[in-house]
DNA sequence: CATCATTAGTCTGCATGCAGGATGTGTCAA
DNA sequence: TTGACACATCCTGCATGCAGACTAATGATG
């Protein structure tokens, strides 16, 4: 029960209450600050260090610095450590933990694992959107195309993570939802390791076509919309580096 | 590093010294036991026991009767079964722990997931393709054929598993390989639990066609019978239990 | 001055003590 | 016989002690 809960956390740790509504209680919400363990606590405030920048890549994680910090033993600090590093957002160094640093291999293939996907869950997604769930889908891609309008970044990419997981979580398919959430971190993890900063124009329009297709139930539609986006994403990408050419490549 | 080796071992413990040859040099699998830590003993063994029925699903698993067990304290056991918990091979109860009871919803969900991920991994794999891979995994496919013909399903399991696995580990995806270990281990447990004994004739000869496509370096096709696979196999299981539509159905 | 050895400090991995909570049992009363 | 309550037991989650390994800095020596 209460790993099913951290599990519908969302990557950022965005307030979701929209998203609970479709696939859960909002009782669980409450419920989850009451029931987590100090093992949960540093999880997720680790995790949110490492995905806020705060924690920069390549940095050394200690279990007693972190310990000390957020005034605790080292024994809850130590198995959220552990956590991170089955989720690949810390590596294993000769003596301890750090930060990961994906490389460009790791954002592709990463990439390439989410694109198909991405297009399953939108097909899944097609035969249960209504009309609750369209409205909330069109608030997200509507803060999403403001937030690139005025060039928030912060805002348009939590927007952009938001579409995304609301789909997932349409899709009913929670073996997907964890794997994708999964591969998901590690693309946010990689892009700030090889400095990605690909602009998200392209991507607004590109929600747009999944989200017509979702309005239209047509699964087969919308998965091809979702894999070209994942696809174009992966274009820009390589577009970007290969423009910035004059950095020295971080390739293996 | 050691988390990259521990990431290698194959889901049934199979030796796979083949398979190294290709990803990591024979070094590191010798190293392997040298380097592990109990807690990483504890995880194998407990994974073990649930993969080869051992521990039947549902069983409760205790922190202290398996250190007693392993003759080792409670500290590594706990990690150990955290770690499972996390790949949801146990599940949470009331208090501690028990080996997760997936549902037929819950494999057909990762069945889902399996789908386009072994596509994805045979379309990666065509241009790795050599002589030396396809020395081994003919053998592989040879071992599988034998096997059903002897009846042994215990062999013809572990080769299927193979043939999958080589594929993957030749796709050169480490993301993938990681991502699929792990809702293949969640196949392997629902197929327990939801007593899927699927003859595995028509297996042999979908291997055959993926083999075929990777032999003349065609993704596109091996993408494809990989698919057609994975669907055959969905619908093999759905056809089933329609057949023993006697028993109860296990449905959330 | 450079290089090597020693040593102090730090960290991980494991063992173990302990409090709080849940479970099950036995006893007692109705 | 049945229901309720107290008690004993078990287990988890957390804190902490400790040994071994690794790091790094300092001093000794050629």
């Amino acid at each position: 029960m209460r790993l099913m809960i951290a599990r519908s956390v969302n990557l950022m740790n965005i307030p979701n209450e929209e998203h609970m509504r479709t696939v859960a209680s909002a009782a669980d919400v409450t419920e989850l600050d009451a029931t987590q363990t100090l093992t949960d606590a540093a999880y997720y405030r680790i995790r949110e260090m490492i995905l806020d920048g705060s924690l920069p890549i390549g940095t050394s994680v200690s279990v007693v610095a972190l310990a000390g910090k957020f005034g605790m033993s080292r024994s809850p600090v130590r198995s959220a450590i552990e956590r991170l590093m089955s989720e690949r957002l810390l590596s294993r160094t000769t003596s301890g933990a750090a930060v990961a640093a994906p490389d460009r291999l790791d954002l592709l293939d990463a990439l390439a694992v989410r694109a198909p996907l991405e297009g399953l869950a939108a097909r899944l997604a097609a035969p249960h959107i209504d009309e609750h769930a369209l409205d909330d889908l069109s608030a997200i891609h509507e803060r999403f195309d403001r937030a690139m309008r005025d060039e928030n970044q912060t805002a348009a990419r939590r927007a952009d993570l938001e579409f995304h997981q609301y789909i997932q979580n349409l899709s009913g398919n929670e073996c997907l939802t964890d794997t994708l959430e999964r591969v998901q971190t590690q693309v946010v993890l990689a892009a700030y390791s090889t400095a990605w900063t690909t602009s998200k124009r392209q991507a607004v329009l590109e929600h747009a076509r999944i989200l017509d297709a979702l309005r239209e139930q047509d699964g087969e539609t919308a998965q091809a919309a979702a894999e070209r986006h994942l696809a174009n994403l992966t274009n820009r990408v390589l577009d970007e580096w290969k423009r910035h050419e004059s950095r020295s490549p971080r390739g293996r």
